[in-house]
Formats: C-alpha cells, sequence, structure tokens
DNA sequence: GTCTAGCTTGACGTTAACGTAAAGTGCTTG
DNA sequence: CAAGCACTTTACGTTAACGTCAAGCTAGAC
C-alpha cells in the first residue's frame, strides 16, 4: 500500500535539464500501477515480453518497458496469447533490420489480428444486443413483483 | 467430412405442417457447424451449460441447444470463462421464477459485462491505432527495401 | 548493529479448458 | 452378418498463466 517512486532525489550532483523521460520504475511500482503481481511480470520476462536492465540484482524498468506491459495486458484483454504477443513484439522490436520475408509475415499477423477484432468488435454488438434484452426481461420480472 | 443432416427423411407417414423450427442435431453435426470438436460440446453439458434430451444414449440437440451454444462460444471468444457463461445462462433459465435476490444479481452480473465490454471496445481501439503505426513502418521499411 | 521492506531465484502447485486413448453401443449398408 | 461409422463413458494427460511457498540478498531507517 506504501507508494514510494523508485528515485528518490539522491541529492546527486548534476540536476540540470535531465533527459525528462528517463524514469524508471520498480518492479513493484508496475505492478501496482497496472494491478497486477509481480510474480506476472516476472513471468512475462521470462517468456521474453520484458527485458529490463539490472542495477545489481534488482531490475529497474523505464517508460519502454512500461509501455510494453501496457500493451501487453492490452493484448491479454483482448483474448491474445502471451506468444502471440512475443510475436509482434519481438518482430517490431527487430524491423529496422527485419528482412523482407519477416515483415512480410509480421503484416500477415497484424492482418489476422485486425480480422480478429473486426470479429470480437460484431461479437461485442451481438453480445450487447442479448444483454439489452436478457435485462429488459428482468426488469420487467421484478416490476411484475410488486408485493 | 460427410455431412448428413440427422434427420433424413426416414420415409414416415405424416409429413403435413410439422412444427417448422422443431428441428434436432446430432452432436458431430453441431461440432462441425461451429467447427470445436465433440469433446468440447460434452464438456460443455458436464459444465451445466447445456443439457440436451436423450434419444437412449444419444444426445439430441434442439435449436435452443444451438443457440446455448452459439452464445456460449461468442461468450468464450471475448473471454468470459465458462463459469461466468454457466451464471448467466442458468440465471436467464430460472428467470421467471427468480426471486428479487436472484434478478438484482442478475442485473448486476450484466452492468458488470457491460462494463467489460466498453472496456474491450476501447482496448480494440487503441490496439487497432496501434496496428496501423505497426503497420505503417513495416510498410515504410519494406519500400525503403527496394533491392 | 539489526530490523524491515522490497527485491531475488527456484521449484512445486493450481486452475481452466479441453485433448486423447480405450473400450463399448447401436444403426445401416453392402 | 460383418463392416463401418457415429455415438457413448471413463479416465488420465496437457497447456497456459500464473500462485505460492522457501530461503536468501540488500539498502535504508532507527
Amino acid at each position: 500500500m506504501t507508494q514510494a517512486p523508485s528515485t528518490p532525489p539522491s541529492a546527486d550532483t548534476q540536476d540540470g535539464p535531465l533527459p525528462r523521460q528517463r524514469r524508471t520504475y520498480s518492479i513493484g511500482e508496475l505492478a501496482r500501477m497496472f494491478e497486477v503481481t509481480t510474480r506476472t511480470i516476472r513471468f512475462y520476462e521470462q517468456e521474453g515480453l520484458l527485458a529490463p536492465e539490472r542495477r545489481g540484482q534488482t531490475r529497474i524498468y523505464d517508460e519502454k518497458d512500461r509501455v510494453r506491459l501496457k500493451l501487453t495486458l492490452r493484448g491479454k484483454r483482448l483474448g491474445f496469447s502471451l506468444a502471440e504477443i512475443r510475436e509482434v513484439v519481438m518482430m517490431y522490436d527487430a524491423m529496422p533490420d527485419g528482412n523482407r520475408r519477416q515483415l512480410q509475415r509480421l503484416l500477415e499477423i497484424l492482418a489476422n489480428k485486425r480480422r480478429n477484432m473486426e470479429r470480437q468488435l460484431e461479437d461485442i454488438r451481438l453480445m450487447q444486443l442479448e444483454i439489452d434484452d436478457v435485462e429488459r426481461r428482468a426488469r420487467d420480472v421484478l416490476d411484475g413483483l410488486h408485493d
């Protein structure tokens, strides 16, 4: 429950115009931030989705890591497996020097995900209609129950 | 691969205005229809999501069962657990004589699912933007690769 | 110092959602 | 009637995604 930023002032010399966005996070911070456990975050690293630096033994996460975690969790909420997410993330990272086949494969995957999401959109639309219907009926029954 | 409706003509007497929608399905038909295995369908029954009639030992599915399976699979695609789906489905079935607390609970669950789906919609929107971005970059790199 | 909070690795446990194999039943088709 | 196919039950196996200890390191607070 205690919130303490991982980098307290530390009264260093040199606090000029430091690269503004160079903030870092501890594993616990990220865990609270996204409401997952530290175990989860370490597991994602083990699965190749994150690769934080180390200060000695301790993991240090930067902005890029945070974004990756965010995207990963979003992917999860949409039902993608960690393996799928990793595939895209890794290809994205290797993009600048990716060869043609890799890039073509990436485009395929993206097209797939797009189709997947189109379907999900449709599913959501339909499911919302169903829910509307069920709710309406439930309310009707409730109204009929004026004791 | 062979498709044969479960109720071949059977050359019975009496083929007048039979209750038009009284069609039934075998487990294999449903499986092919929704591209799941029969194991899956039996599993759903075991989990209380389906309750087909029996002709002897064999399961006979009617239109209502088919719809249930459809809704179940849609729910799955949206990331709901079988337990969640069952809860809604069972309450829906028990509705006419459901007591007030049950119905209130149902409304809660529905509100929850609604929130869930709102979030999914947002996730999809964001994810689509990400994908657009990644795809654009991939294409840029590909274009730069004119050998 | 020593105490605490938060970090580490390692390893086994757990749950959901099926897969898969074995062995038997029942219809219909040549 | 024998073959074949779709169906049945039983039961153990599998995979993903973590949970849950255990045991130990480390940096700052008192």
